[in-house]
DNA sequence: TAAGAAGTATTGGTTGGACCAAATGATTGT
DNA sequence: ACAATCATTTGGTCCAACCAATACTTCTTA
């Protein structure tokens, strides 16, 4: 994945495949479309799908013979589904905080596992969001894609690509209730630097592999955005 | 792998890049030379290269930066020779790992949530899902999915549908681990109970409302399963 | 002198077409 | 009915050109 997160095609292929797998479109012994005739269903290079179908043969989901074609061998493990395709993604207030609690669970063992694994880039990165926060003080925009950028560069760090890619599917809920918490927090300016300081500490916290810590600081970041969120009016 | 056994050019490449990696002619941190040196190098297509690439890049090998280059990330990793198991795909062992500790972060918390939250039918069927599955004793598929159901009745006790629908997807995966554990286990008489002690020791967990000793019953469990798969992989 | 912007170079990503190689299926001959 | 041959299908490899992202260098400005 790319920094800008722009995802590549082989990637997208790779995905799309895998997900008419998981749908029950295409089933163990089934024959994969020629490449050629892959390349001309997803309108890309034949290089794109064969670099696709690479990825799907080593994650043991197809088996390629040349000459006869490509088989489905397996159904799709690496990629998890997306998890939250089937919720509805508005701003209740139930579905919220079933989300928040997710996010509580997910991300204070995210910083738990981050404060002992996180490297010197990782540690680079979390605190790079932090000061791109910062000086996103006048565009909101920025400020909420770096508040993102914060919890997405601790998933990161966990080295769980699976985790990080569980995290990654909560962006647009993320970015609701980032969005929320710094319209609430912007109404005082005693408030805005709160956020900042949460994040500096957790930010600490992990820098200095204190696990527990680091997992509590996060449980109570998350739980003050909840408390936040409740007085907000819908 | 052709039937002739002859080996693609890529796969030639990958296995010599590996060989480099593993004679310490490249450390980790190194920069491969570009795609069109490496391929100049070798007297082979740019393409070629370009796959046995992404074969280094999805076994974690190499870090690929676009505009930037390649860059050794791990040491080669050991090429496991025939798989023991047939039971247990050939998925990405790493994957497979951080599967199991994703599932260790969110089925603790469902456990310990369940046990606040299950009510009389909740616990009925996290019973029923148990009872299922002792009397599938002889029928694989039956105990397969009545395994899967009571991991999935914890999850809708915690009343959070997004919680719910984040184990839903990780079904295929569950399956998978499950029937290897499975497998191992029936291999001796003492163990076949094994499992449905863990999951009665969870359930009356739940059922008396013991949140923290039903998480970590639930991560004892999963932890388990990490280890009898780790001994399978041998 | 330092910082920022602009330009340039490097390197990976994608495309499309051509050709090679292996496997399969169809046709022909015995 | 079977074997040999040929044609077709489909994966493997190659190539050159172009696009896109990143890093580095140079220039400008305060």
């Amino acid at each position: 994945m790319t920094s800008t997160n722009k995802q590549k095609v082989y990637e997208i292929i790779f995905q799309k495949i895998q997900h008419e797998i998981a749908a029950g479109h295409l089933k163990i012994g089934d024959k994969l479309p020629p490449e050629r005739e892959l390349a001309a269903l997803y309108s890309v290079s034949r290089t794109s799908i064969r670099e696709a179908l690479r990825l799907l043969e080593v994650s043991d989901v197809v088996e390629i013979r040349q000459g006869d074609g490509t088989f489905i061998k397996n159904k799709s493990l690496h990629q998890v589904q997306d998890p939250l395709s089937n919720v509805l993604l508005k701003t209740d207030k139930v579905v919220l905080y079933e989300m928040l609690e997710l996010r509580l669970i997910l991300e204070s063992q995210c910083a738990a596992l981050a404060a002992l694994r996180a490297d010197g880039h990782d540690l680079e990165k979390i605190a790079q969001s932090i000061e791109a926060m910062k000086a996103a003080e006048d565009n909101e925009e920025a400020g909420l894609q770096a508040d993102f950028d914060f919890h997405m560069a601790i998933a990161k760090s966990t080295h769980n690509s699976v985790l990080e890619q569980m995290i990654a599917s909560l962006e647009p809920h993320m970015q609701n209730t980032i969005e929320a918490t710094r319209k609430h927090r912007l109404s005082s300016k005693a408030n805005i630097t709160r956020t900042f300081d949460e994040h500096k500490a957790i930010y600490l916290a992990i820098s200095r592999g204190e696990s527990e810590k680091a997992k509590l600081l996060m449980e109570d970041h998350i739980r003050t955005i909840r408390e936040e969120i409740s007085e907000l009016s819908f």
